[in-house]
Order: structure tokens, then sequence, then C-alpha cells
DNA sequence: CGCGACGTTGATTTGCCTCAACGATTGTGG
DNA sequence: CCACAATCGTTGAGGCAAATCAACGTCGCG
């Protein structure tokens, strides 16, 4: 199990005993998702987080008219999970799907409520996580409100460089929120203007 | 100072002896906004978590053609801050003001560590507020991409029906993502339908 | 090979914005 | 207490960014 990843990453936030980091690690199980298998299905329960170690996920909801709107993308060293139904235990809307073969540490919900009695660090640890997702969601939110498509690619590009020659444009469009047709003749303009 | 609100808020989620709450409410400074006054404005670093007790307020940035954009309301019994510099301690791009005479009750960043570490409790309970705030979050963000204006204001309705009347119109397109004239517009149209 | 997924391009439509003008209400200084 | 300004919502004309619909080329893959 490739847990380095996730300890160094945890290890930024929290500082951990050796017996600690050994604890947490036994409450977290591994698997493998084909590309364009689902971890989590619309009206799934969502009750795991997910740590990807290698590959890419996106999170997605698909609305009345079919159109596909992505919430977030998880390469290697990201979480996801359908946060509403996480925390409600209630069926989500959300999709999870593996946009690569890929590898993820998951951890249950009740395992994480184990996990916060046992080494109360980890509230911290989450919270700090929450934090960061909770700021990056609400410039998201200003982004989509105030600026054209064209600035919000531009964003993306500059934000997530690595990212946009991974994924296909259509995940892309989904993502800033326009056609794949609109994507299509924004990304010829914007080539065109260098 | 009236923290009975923010006290029996905090007991959903964690539950305190007499003296942790008393320990707390001694961190708390409170403070009155009028009307038209602002807690924070563009370029703060926003160094304090705010708690209203009474009134309401409205968390705004404003885009480079001068449109304002709300990112929260927070009338009685709901937390506002600028996130994004309350944890980079960057300064920020929010403004807070007040749309009513309001008082609120403070916590600040330096007395949140110091919370923390003498309270972890306190952990638990931020991180499930930071939680429900990056659900309705991430819920807005998906609004904002796969409905229209109408349908936005139907579920903004449904969601804060005692917001909307409290509210001027123009704060309420400024939330949705509309222009104010169009906002006018569709609410004739609305109107018009029933 | 042939099929499905993906990206491209064009014609047309539409949801929402911009700008401008105008009442109604609120508030404020003389 | 009035006069005048500022704020707020309304309405209309025109414009634009992005969606929709449809057709087509290309590639990777069973």
């Amino acid at each position: 199990m490739n847990t380095d990843l996730l300890v160094s990453n945890i290890s930024k936030y929290i500082t951990l005993e050796p017996q600690e980091q050994e604890y947490f690690v036994s409450l977290l199980q591994s698997k493998k998702i084909r590309k364009r298998g689902y971890l989590l299905q619309e009206g799934d329960i969502c009750n795991t987080s997910t740590f990807v170690t290698k590959g890419c996920l996106r999170g997605f909801t698909v609305d009345t008219n079919g159109n596909e709107h992505i919430l977030s993308f998880a390469p290697e060293g990201w979480w996801i999970a359908d946060m509403y139904s996480y925390i409600t235990q209630q069926p989500g809307t959300q999709i999870i799907e593996a946009i690569e073969n890929t590898e993820v540490l998951q951890l249950s919900k009740t395992h994480q409520e184990i996990l916060f009695q046992k080494v109360p660090k980890f509230e911290r640890f989450f919270r700090i996580l929450v934090e960061k997702s909770l700021v990056s969601h609400q410039q998201r939110l200003i982004e989509t409100m105030s600026m054209s498509a064209e600035e919000r690619y531009a964003t993306f590009q500059k934000r997530y460089p690595l990212l946009e020659e991974r994924l296909p444009q259509k995940h892309i469009a989904a993502y800033i929120g326009v056609t794949p047709e609109f994507f299509s003749k924004m990304r010829t303009n914007v080539l065109r203007k260098k």
C-alpha cells in the first residue's frame, strides 16, 4: 500500500508519533479503479473520503438537461468526496469517475470518527483540509460570476498547468462551465491571438 | 454581551463544561456596526471570525468592471469572514458591510488558536462549521453553472424565505448573479405567471 | 474494418447585459 | 419643514457572449 504521499501530505499540518501514523494507516483501504470506472454513482451515499495516489478522478453532477458539470478533479495527492452526502449521509448527486487508471486510499466515515476520538489531532488536519477546499470553492464561485469564459480558462491554465495537458478538452469545458463546442471555438481564438 | 445565541449554536455540535463556556466567552469581543458601515474593506487582512447576534451583514467582492458579487449574507446566528484572508493572513478581496444596524461577536485568529490549544473540542466545532459552509458553496457553484437565473431565484426564495423579505432587490440580484435591471424584469415575469 | 468518442466548424437562437430615461421613495442639509 | 439630492426599482431598445443544433473529419480501439 503506497501511503508515503498521504503521510507526507498530513505531516505538513500535524506531527504524528510513529504509532499514531501506523494506526492511521491501519484504517485505510486501498483500491484500484480502471479508466471510466465509477467510485460513486448518483444517488449513492458517500461514506468514504478518497485520497488519490496514482491516476486522476473527477467529481461531477448531471443537470436536468443532461449536461455535466465538474466540481473537482483529483489527481495524485488530492482528496475527493461528495461532501454533502458524506456529511449528511443522505443520497448525493455527485458522480466520481476515473479519468485514468487510478489507485486510491480510502478512509471510511466510521473510521474517521474513531480516528478523531483516538487521535484528536486529526480533527485539526481535516479542519485545515476543508478550510482550503472552502477557499478554493469561494474563489471559483466568484470567478464564475464575474469572469468571461475566456478569462476563466486562462485562470484554469495558470492554476493547473499540469492538469491541462492531461485532460480531454470536454472535461476542462465542463469544469469552467461552457459547452465543448464553445470551448473549442474559444481555444482557436486564444491561439490565433498569440 | 449577548452570547446566548452563539452558545446555544455551539452546543448543538459540542458539549461544553461551564468553565469552558466561560473561558470561550471571555475571548470574544462585541461590536456594533451601523447600516452601511464596514467591518472589512478590500485589501484588509481579515483576522477575526464574526458571529452576528443582531442585524445583517453581507460579504462581497467588486470585479474589474465595478460590479458587486455577494458571497454570503450573514443575518442573526450566522458566521462570516473572508476565509481566504483569514487563513492565509494575506490581504483579501472581500468587503464586509452592514445591511442593517448590526451587532456582532468577534473571535480573533490569535484567540482562536489559543482556544484550540486549551479546549481542543473547538477544533471539532469549527471543522463542522467549515464543512457546512463548504457544502453550501459547492451547491451554489453547481447551481450557478447549471441553472437559469429564474431557477436560481426560485431556489434562493425557497432556501431563505426570511431573507428575501428583508433584503433590497439589488442585493438578491448580486447574490444570484444577475444585474438589478434583469432581476427586475425577471421578477415581473415570475409574478405575471402566477 | 467499422464503430463510437472526440474535436471542429458554421448557422441560428437566446438569455442576459448595457445604456439610457424615468418615477417613487428616502434621507439630509439649509 | 421644505427642497433637493441620492438611492432604488422599472421599462425599453439594442447588443453580445454563449448555447443549440447539425454536419463532418479524425482518431483509437474492439
